[in-house]
DNA sequence: TATTTGAATAATTGAAATTTATGGAGACTC
DNA sequence: GAGTCTCCATAAATTTCAATTATTCAAATA
């Protein structure tokens, strides 16, 4: 690695001398006294082992080195200006990149909103958003890889603890039937009921999933006698079995929001069920955080926040 | 005019960071110990209101604002390694231009013979000949516009003492006539001869002309005697003069080296008559001198002095 | 839990740049 | 052509800034 012969602000001398014609009226320029610049034109001038201004006459003049060196010099203080601009802008959220990491049933219903009410406000700023699982969301919220993870299950008990978790919302995780089903004219639901019903559910990996036996098991139901049907590892797959009359299903009501007002799918009420999650943003505390990520944060998730159905916000 | 928010040396270590992934790497790296590499990054950090290193795991990753800042980084230091290069090519003549200027002989009949042994020697330092009258290049010379001049006159008197003059090869003004003129079969001709001579001149501004004048002057002659038949303006308009026979003149030898191997121009000798000038390089002490300039001065003119026909030596 | 590794911090040292003060050289004025 | 003015160079003193040593702190490894 090669001592540098020159610093940045010899440049800028040099420019400013260059553009003046004058060591006295480049020192004006730029607010330090003559000798200064004087001194730091002769040590760049040692340096480089070059005589870089002709100082005759009534004016300084470059000599053909000078004038080589000065090509370089405004390109290199160029790019010193331009590199401060992007580091400006990105500190003005007037660029950069926010990468958001969501498991399936957010990044498909909920995110697209989100995301684009931060567009909205910050246009510059390009998001990005990564589908995963609970799990893998956590983890690359861990090691930085994305900036930020809006999760609706629990996390892996060491990531518990290693990040922080901010509930933010709460997701109903609404039974729904198909809309001639025979039990869907019934104002309120028996718990029993349940166990009379054919269950299409996601594949029990699933977050969602594992949420909802919970939550079900909780309220003292036996998730063992309940009937399933198949498992399907996509909402809009288990959509589309529940009208067709495949049988019934759990889902967040974000996700069904336009098929219950089309009236394809009905929602059923359950007494004493609240089949209810809480949505979770997830930082790690212990990493850098971008200024887009705070604004996210501070800005954009409130609006979503403490909402039965956060669609109806907008 | 805006403070520069970085040095060099903090780009430098930077990239040694983002290049090596830690701190103390990188500090071995550039020689210099681990606290000196972080205070550097931290006053980075603060004038740049951004964090550019996460410090938290093993590695020290750079983040988004860190990232955007190295690609600068990397294009700036590149630049100044190319400014680098340039400059040292420049001082080992590998690069850069020379301007000489000279009157129209030796411009015409010396330079180019000068120019090209110059050229042999540093073939990568393009040469600009520049034609003009004495007066015109002792000018140039002096303020700077050329390296150094080649004539073969009197300077006008501010400039003789303004500049350094270096008389460096003597050329000889020999008087030729055509080669079946009634007096060219005489072996020596008598200063009587050239009254009875019809002279084909150069004008009267030019300085061979008054380089002549004064020295036939100055030998006894009585210039206002000598019969002029045209004045021209060029050499050789005045050597196809000669050669058709409508007069004599006082040619520099230098100029008419392959007529008089040809024949077809005859070189009279006068008894007690010498008419020969000083050629002499110019410069201007006062002002910056180029490399190339000093390498042709060095080296290039000794090869073309102290002779009665610089020709020769080729 | 102990150990190791890497980074931050504090205090000291040292180097380099800036300033004040001054001298000298060329250019303009009368 | 003498005087003045402007501009740059130089010298000495000061201040600022960066590097080093020594130490602490935190995280990762064993």
């Amino acid at each position: 690695m090669p001592e540098l012969p020159f610093t940045l602000d010899q440049l800028r001398i040099l420019k400013a001398i260059a553009a003046q014609g004058s060591f006295k009226k480049a020192a004006d320029l730029l607010y330090v006294t003559q000798p200064a610049v004087s001194l730091q034109i002769q040590n760049l001038e040692k340096q480089l082992e070059i005589t870089i201004f002709d100082r005759g006459g009534r004016k300084a003049l470059l000599t053909e080195a000078g004038r080589l060196l000065l090509e370089y010099c405004e390109r290199i203080l160029n790019q010193c200006d331009e590199a401060c601009k992007a580091i400006e802008d990105l500190n003005s959220l007037k660029g950069g990149t926010l990468i958001i990491g969501a498991s399936q049933t957010t990044g498909t219903y909920l995110m697209p909103r989100m995301i684009g009410l931060f567009r909205q406000k910050y246009p510059d700023v390009s998001v990005q958003l990564q589908v995963h699982s609970t799990r893998r969301t956590g983890w690359s919220v861990a090691n930085g890889q994305i900036d930020l993870g809006i999760i609706g299950g629990q996390l892996p008990g060491d990531l518990e603890n290693l990040l922080q978790v901010i509930p933010y919302a709460t997701d109903e995780l609404a039974l729904v039937l198909h809309y001639k089903h025979p039990l869907s004219n019934k104002k309120e639901l028996l718990k029993e009921d349940l166990y009379k019903l054919n269950f299409v559910t996601l594949d029990s990996q699933s977050t969602t999933r594992k949420v909802v036996d919970k939550l079900l098991q909780d309220s003292g139901l036996d998730i063992q006698r309940l009937k399933i049907e198949m498992e399907l590892n996509s909402l809009e797959a288990i959509k589309n079995a529940v009208q067709s009359g495949l049988g019934a299903s759990f889902l967040p009501v974000v996700s069904i929001e336009r098929e219950l007002a089309a009236g394809t799918i009905h929602k059923a009420f359950v007494a004493d069920l609240e089949v209810k999650r809480e949505l979770k943003l997830i930082t790690n505390p212990s990493r850098y955080t971008s200024r887009a990520s705070e604004v996210f944060k501070k800005n954009i998730l409130p609006q979503f926040a403490s909402l039965e159905s956060p669609l109806r916000q907008l």
